[in-house]
DNA sequence: CGTCTCATGTAAGGAGTTACATGATTTA
DNA sequence: TAAATCATGTAACTCCTTACATGAGACG
């Protein structure tokens, strides 16, 4: 039920398509929410059966057709009563350290291999967040803009300290992961010593 | 796909039933992996049919019956290549996040509500982490000791330190959660002031 | 004799993934 | 005119949650 709240955060600060929504979810905020057109279309349908939005067809070229998604009152109330409510924090699901756990059954390489990926995942992930925090301190972000826009000036600087908070929140985490993950490979050599780097020329 | 890993990982160590398996999933081993029971029986049945277990059955008081689940060379095979593939890493989907970037829509009250709530879930997984060291440190770590004792001695530096690795990293993770609920209570405070101790006495 | 723990399920539904499918529009 | 992007789906499947259901054994 939550991929309901995520498009009615999106919804809230702009109207768009379903294709809109489907491009959020594979780029930037699709790190914090995913979310494939497959379930995007339908979800949004119903959302318009429960009066959450209602669907505007705008042509689109000549003969082309999309409906635009529109927040209705009561999809608003239903947004701001999730956001008043407190999240109920559900049972984990946490492959890596579940894997991490029993480590001992891998091969070293194997093990190697797994930990460098973790980092470099959240590496990745760390870099992302990074460039969200760049464009909303220099005023250069698309989403922040957007959301500004539908403000009065006395709250703005809320918006922006949220959205801040969360993305220096996110930063944090993958930094966490980043040092886990070398001590990692740090432990992995001193178990089962170093491997030689696999340069080049080395023999 | 990964409850199945979840459940060979548990069963390497010891046969088990489906209950025990419900227990675990319940308790400790529960903050990493969950599973209802509801889940757990079919599983293990698909898992015999596809010859990683096999159910011995096991006669519980007079009548009683119970199914106790031994894990098979395949199973073992099967779990040993988990343990040497990569993980993939999907997307994420993380409501405390998702919520934090819209927080300026929720009453001062319930920002600070859902804080502190992200707060105390964290710090109760850290104790459990924790105490779970402790009884590594102490040798009284059942899951350990049942692990160790399938193990040749010089295999157990290895088995001890990844699983007190797996939960270093978890407390470090659940610390800086904590960290960050606390940065947005302040924040909280900073953007609408700070409200009074709900303490008694006060007017 | 009652309550707690042990033991094992079914049934219904919601959430999420993967694969398949189609067609219009814009842009190079 | 070919390729990329825009736009919208269906179908099949797995995974997960919630609720309902039952009965035996152990312990006090």
């Amino acid at each position: 039920m939550s991929l309901r709240t995520a498009l009615l955060a999106l919804l809230t600060v702009e109207p768009m398509t379903g294709y809109d929504l489907h491009k959020r979810f594979d780029s930037s905020v699709g790190y914090v929410w995913h979310a494939p057109d497959s379930q995007i279309y339908p979800e949004l349908r119903k959302m318009e059966r429960d009066g959450l939005l209602v669907g505007k067809e705008v042509p689109w070229g000549q003969r082309g057709r999309k409906t635009e998604y529109h927040v209705t009152e009561a999809g608003i109330e239903a947004f701001r009563e999730w956001m008043n409510g407190t999240l109920e924090y559900g049972r984990e699901r946490d492959p890596m350290h579940l894997k991490a756990a029993y480590l001992e059954w891998a091969e070293p390489e194997a093990a190697r291999r797994q930990l460098r990926a973790h980092e470099e995942h959240h590496r990745a992930l760390k870099a992302q967040w990074e460039e969200q925090i760049r464009e909303i301190d220099t005023g250069h972000s698309g989403m922040l803009n957007r959301r500004l826009a539908t403000l009065p000036k006395n709250e703005h600087r809320a918006a922006t300290a949220f959205k801040r908070f969360t993305y220096q929140g996110l930063v944090a985490r993958a930094e966490q992961e980043i040092e886990w993950a070398r001590q990692g490979l740090a432990l992995v050599d001193e178990l089962y010593g170093k491997e030689p780097e696999a340069g080049p020329g080395r023999r």
